[in-house]
RNA sequence: GGCCCGUUCGUCUAGGGGUUAGGACGCCAGGUUUUCAUCCUGGUAACAGGGGUUCGAAUCCCCUACGGGCUA
């Protein structure tokens, strides 16, 4: 038994995750490997290749190393609650003329929620995961922080968590720089491992292309959608566009015409089937409403605070200030920002 | 049926005797990125056709093919 206590690590088969669960155990945790098998690209069509985070060679390669080192691994069929919550929500959002983010709703759903429950029945007290973050407590509440490696730092996907997930959670490479990471596991024998390549794509859509995913989920989702309008920022129509849902706010390429000029999509209307495109200009904002919302460092919106907004995952940030509004918080930026997306998270 | 004007990468165009014919959009290939996007690097590709004049023509002149103006 050791006196840090037991640890349930969601493995991956990736270089990260992997690292984490040798770390736990050398720093004297009792390690438990977890991988979850959320989904099955046979149903998603697409390519035949398998190179997410749930093809059988992740799985494999996880089982594989937590077996050498002398974990107890386990491996979860999650695929119901997965499609329950992030892909259903994920093709509800297109529908709506919004721009989803899963990552997000997969971490505060599946990777905590749903993997606290099996840490309860397994005896763990603990999770870890190989994110780029750190928590801090302050004031008997806890946070998220930004992780050492500030070009990995992975804090931004991880707003959704509750006061007791985070109070459950490690993150052991938050003090670490990528570089690091990979030395660990060269150090240990794991020459392959530390030579992975990093996978970016949603995991559920392996060829990367969300435009057929959303095609093959929605019956006659093209014919339904195709032919509508490019609008200008005035309401002239200047040209047609394959359906709304192929499209998200602050995209520049792949409109399918030429404008002689950069042009992005501004403003995407569902009701009518229509994409306004703009220039750059046209695409910024002095603020925002942001709702559903978690609160981390505070109990609630603290009035008129001035805080750092991140409004996509690789932003660096716009100083702004929040306070409690009628439609949720409000946001106002101090400078404008480029490429507000209904459907992405805020995070402060 | 008489006198003006226009024709440049797929698209929009810059250039008015010597340019590697420039840019933007599209497209392609990389880079960045656990969402979608953005962003960065590179690549592809054009002087309507034929004659001239010039050491040299996308550029000046003349015809031949598609677009606008006062007149029979």
């Amino acid at each position: 038994m050791s006196k840090k206590g037991r640890v349930l690590v969601a493995m991956s088969g990736g270089i990260d995750s992997t690292v984490t669960a040798m770390l736990m155990h050398e720093q004297g945790y009792e390690v438990v490997g977890i991988t979850m098998k959320t989904w099955d690209y046979a149903n998603s069509g697409g390519s035949k290749k398998e190179t997410g985070c749930c093809s059988l060679d992740s799985i494999n390669d996880a089982r594989e190393v937590a077996v050498k080192m002398g974990f107890h691994h386990f491996i979860i069929d999650i695929r119901e609650e997965f499609g329950d919550y992030v892909i259903d929500d994920f093709v509800d959002e297109y529908m709506a003329g919004r721009t989803p983010n899963p990552c997000i709703l997969c971490n505060t759903h599946i990777k905590w929620k749903a993997l606290l429950r099996r840490a309860d029945a397994l005896d763990c007290e603990f999770i870890a995961t190989g994110h780029y973050a750190k928590i801090r407590e302050e004031d008997g509440r806890r946070f998220v922080t930004k992780a050492v490696d500030r070009n990995k730092d992975q804090s931004y996907v991880l707003w959704g968590l509750s006061q007791e997930c985070l109070s459950r959670s490690l993150f052991p490479l938050g003090d670490m720089i990528k570089p690091e990471v990979r030395k660990v596991a060269e150090d240990r024998g794991y020459i392959e491992l530390a030579g992975k390549p990093e996978s970016y794509e949603i995991c559920f859509v392996p060829d990367n292309d969300y435009r057929g995913f959303l095609k093959r989920r929605v019956e006659g989702l093209e014919e339904q959608v195709k032919g509508g309008h490019y609008v200008d920022v005035k309401g002239n129509v200047i040209g047609t566009h394959e359906g709304y849902p192929f499209y998200t706010i602050g995209q520049r390429k792949g409109l399918g015409m030429a404008f002689g000029e950069p042009m992005y999509v501004t403003e995407i209307q569902p009701e009518t089937n229509t994409v306004v495109l703009g220039r750059v200009e046209d695409l910024m904002r002095q603020g925002m409403y942001v709702n559903r919302l978690n609160w981390m460092k505070y109990d609630q919106c603290p009035d008129n605070a001035e805080v750092v907004t991140q409004v996509r995952y690789n932003d660096p940030g716009t100083l702004s200030t929040v306070q409690n509004g009628a439609e949720g918080v409000k946001v106002e930026f101090l400078a404008p920002v480029r490429g507000v997306a209904p459907g992405q998270s805020a995070v402060f």
